[in-house]
DNA sequence: CGTTTATTTTACCAACCGGTCAAAGCAAGG
DNA sequence: CCTTGCTTTGACCGGTTGGTAAAATAAACG
């Protein structure tokens, strides 16, 4: 007797192993080609597995997709949630730049796997964007629009703000091939985190 | 006898009408699915063709996507190239950052399709990457630079602040449905025309 | 008008798609 | 060692994919 029904069954080692390259093969060919764009073979064959025997973990190709995506959502706004209204203003804001900056570097797949859904007119996110997302721009956009009445920022459109800030940092993610072919040899995120330092101190700092 | 080998026949007035609704449907589909993801059916839907009729005027889908794509790269180069390196140093800056986001605004499928071909790997066009863009890139890197050497502009990173502005601009069409659930009714360009203009004048006015 | 050329359609193909199924192989506990 | 349940595989299915061949139709033109 349990206090849920369907007790959750534990997993096995070996499911433990496969769920987590499957999910690894998926989230590299979805990040890659889109929804649409990949095939349950590419990501069967990425995480060393046969087709049938990934569908004995996953039901479906959409079932992966949907792990990748949800699992995603809240980490992805983690960086803006950390943003305290009782912290220091400018200092708090190029925190978040940073953090957001930090999450290109370490998951670019993840960042192009959102740029993907977007791209492709967010049919699996749009709930989520206008519900959860929203909800907490609003709450942050207000957070911001009272540093700039008080005068400890300067005066900024609160949603664009926002807005500049995701670009420029998963610019360095989503684009990264696009950047390296002009930068050569240079780590683009070695003079990204300099750049966008400076642009939002200037932007930020009140007159 | 003509002068050169294979007189280009003119096209007829039916070629010229298919080709070009051909065309516009390979860019809507393609822009939204990336090349893996788009079908011919659906381009020859959206055309209002059968597939075999499509396929009468390009001989692959292959075609259709690459006559896109190489279509696109002058144009989506000249709003750079017209910066001119004899102009106000700010104003010129300025200039470039608004042809841009008007090009956002006005073909923001053309945006979508190179981002996804992008976010691919950029598969097809890496070479121009690597020759024209990088090229142009680094020409109008060193006008920058020149301009902040000569204390016109304030002291940036010349290929990060190209970087930026291609990131804040091509954001509001690239993530135009993001921008949108998250602004509810507001029109995003006009809002983001003046943070833009605002951003960059404060970053490139010498201190 | 008739004929020559451009266009469109119908029927079709082999390869690939997401997904199913039953049988085979395997690990672990008694 | 042998049973029981977990894991893997190979063969297969109906539908879709990019693309072709040839016949049917429409336009252009002398």
């Amino acid at each position: 007797m349990s206090a849920f029904p369907a007790d959750p069954k534990p997993l096995t080692r070996i499911q433990t192993k496969n769920r987590a390259a499957i999910l690894d093969a998926g989230l590299e060919v979805f990040s890659t080609f889109g929804f649409r764009g990949s095939t349950l073979d590419q990501i069967a064959r990425a995480a060393g597995l046969s087709k049938p025997n990934l569908l004995y973990y996953f039901p479906s190709k959409e079932a992966i997709h949907a792990e990748l995506l949800t699992g995603l959502l809240s980490t992805w706004l983690d960086p803006l949630t950390l943003m305290r209204a009782d912290g220091d203003p400018v200092p708090e804001l190029l925190g978040y730049v940073r953090r957001k900056l930090e999450m290109s570097r370490q998951f670019p797949r993840e960042s192009r796997l959102f740029a993907n859904e977007i791209l492709q007119g967010a049919p699996r996110v749009k709930a989520a964007l206008e519900g959860e997302l929203k909800d907490l721009v609003d709450a942050k956009a207000e957070v911001i629009r009272g540093w700039a009445a008080a005068g400890k920022i300067a005066d900024v459109h609160p949603h664009h703000l926002i807005f500049s800030i995701w670009s420029l940092t998963q610019h360095y993610a989503d684009f990264d091939v696009q950047i390296r072919a002009v930068l050569g040899e240079e780590d683009p995120f070695e003079g990204a985190e300099a750049y966008l330092d400076a642009l939002f101190t200037k932007m930020l700092t009140p007159a």
